[in-house]
RNA sequence: UCCCCGAUAGCUCAAUCGGUAGAGCGAGCGGCUGUUAACCGCUAGGUUCAAGGUUCGAGUCCUUGUCGGGGAGCCA
């Protein structure tokens, strides 16, 4: 007999059924009166499956007392009309074997409250848990419906590489890739040679596939990477980590407006789809994690987003008659107390910026007639911030070496990039979206730490 | 990296002016029970983050470090 999933169980099980069922104890509660119901859960679902082990069972009175939070047993038996209050069915153990147990002195998961600060010390075993049961399971269905909203539009998945040798947009800090000897160049004390090095150059951990998604935007159309990033930052906050997933869709003959369509359909789709796809688990987010949090996704989906012009932001801030740490004015980048005040007061809803000052954005956007913007957008939403950034890019050769030189780009260095106008030159537009920021977004958690399975951060790589 | 706060039982926290280290949860044992955050009783459980200093005496005060949390910057 096949194992069944108890999600499966739940949803369409019927009485007299028989089933096999594996996965961990949650609970045990134990009757003198020779019977005992084990809380199964194997992570298929929130809910696990009430389990009903009597004396009848063999081996009955040895399996019950091994049987301790955190034990994985393997259960036969028949489904039943739960007399209980709680659940529809439940399952009358014929035959029970305790796989592993789990020593109650020791097992740190056992049934109270944990701290997700505690939790996030044993990464390892918190998938065991509700919340972050729930988060894999929403993780899961957002990576589907990210890629379910663009093959349906025909895009394709292109796998940019992880290891780069050019510094993309100069994006932050870069991890260093080397095979080189650290140890002893240190004792050398000379100008270290990269010719040396694997790759003959200077290598690093990507931080954005966009340059190379550009390349098939401009040959085989509309694509997207989607895949880890890399950035060396020291960034100590609840929405930054060292390595995260990015979405990057690129697409050729997009201009500014369609990009900006795109962002905002793209970001209602796929919360609409995990919605849909996990009702269970975002119930549990709405009542033990964020009161909110339906109704918050309900009025991102159901709404048109906010499109405002940087300048128009910049002068609704100066007439707000808010006292703000960091004075505001045009030309400056606004700070996440001007987008708070943007999403959660002013608008109290997405908000989509567009045409930035040209000297707070990097060399690849497409610079306006005017002279003093480009055409930048980022997609800022409540309690999460800049969840989005994108541009159109600058298509034209001699405007765009021009702002090579501007931001200190040597041109050489970015040969292959400055082909693409050269050669068939065509306007193209994308962006990226953070998939851990839109897991904050989704489920209510406050830190990032808690939304990707293995968080890398300063000072924070175990696992 | 900067600012603020913290580190005490397995977990979450208390400990008055610097004077014998406490509770809840969890765990163990017993009882009770178609239970479901089970319930009732009892018991065990401590190098107070580390190193140094002040003091008759330090969980408590001082210095440095490590780690964690919140905020800021960088950004997605």
């Amino acid at each position: 007999m096949s194992l069944s999933k108890i999600a499966k169980l739940l949803n369409d099980g019927q009485p007299s059924q028989e089933v096999e069922v594996a996965g961990w104890v949650r609970t045990k509660r134990e009757s003198k009166q020779s019977f005992a119901f084990l809380e199964l859960n194997d992570g298929s679902s929130m809910t696990g499956l009430q389990v009903i082990v009597d004396d009848a069972v063999p081996g009955f009175a040895d399996s019950i007392k091994a049987i301790t939070t955190g034990a994985s047993v393997r259960v036969a038996g028949k489904l039943q009309e739960s007399p209980g209050k709680g659940q529809r069915i439940e399952l009358h153990a014929a035959r029970l074997n305790v796989l592993g147990t789990a020593d109650a002195q020791t097992y740190p998961l056992q049934k109270k409250r944990h701290s997700f600060e505690f939790l996030r010390e044993i990464a390892h075993l918190r998938p065991r848990t509700n919340t972050f049961g729930a988060i894999a399971r929403v993780r899961n269905a957002l990576c589907a419906a990210i890629h379910n909203f663009f093959q349906s539009r025909g895009f394709l998945y292109i796998h940019t590489p992880v290891i780069t040798t050019s510094d993309c947009e100069g994006a932050g800090t870069m991890f260093q890739v080397t095979t080189l000897d650290l140890a002893k160049l240190a004792q050398l004390k000379t100008e270290i040679d990269y010719g040396q090095d694997f790759f003959g150059k200077q290598a690093s951990l990507t931080v954005s596939g966009q340059l190379e998604a550009e390349i098939f935007a401009c040959s085989t159309g509309d694509c997207y990477t989607f895949g880890p990033t890399f950035r060396a930052e020291n960034s100590n906050t609840t929405r930054h980590l060292a390595e995260f997933w990015m979405v990057e869709p690129e697409m050729p003959f997009y201009e500014l407006k369609d990009n900006m369509d795109l962002a905002e359909t793209f970001i209602r789709t796929i919360l609409s789809d995990v919605l849909v796809a996990c009702p269970e688990d975002m119930e549990f987010f709405n009542l033990r994690i964020e009161k909110t949090i339906l109704e918050t996704l309900r009025n991102i989906i159901d709404n048109d987003f906010i499109r405002l012009p940087y300048t128009e932001a910049i002068e609704i801030l100066e007439k707000s008659g808010q006292e703000f740490e960091f004075p505001i004015s045009w030309g400056v980048d606004l700070q996440s107390e001007h987008e708070r005040f943007l999403t959660e007061q002013h608008f109290q809803q997405p908000v989509i910026l567009y045409d930035y000052p040209r000297g707070i954005k990097p060399f690849y956007m497409r610079c306006n007639d005017d002279g003093k913007t480009v055409r930048a957008m980022d997609v800022l939403v409540p309690r999460v911030g800049e969840i989005i950034g994108g541009s159109q890019r600058e298509e034209r050769l001699d405007v765009l070496t021009e702002r090579m030189q501007e931001c200190g780009l040597e041109a050489e260095d970015y040969w292959w990039y400055l082909d693409l106008r050269r050669y068939g030159s065509v306007p193209h537009s994308g962006f990226g979206l953070g998939l851990e920021r839109t897991l904050l977004l989704l489920t209510g958690m406050a830190n990032i730490r808690d939304v990707i399975p293995f968080p890398r951060t300063p000072k924070n790589a175990e696992f």
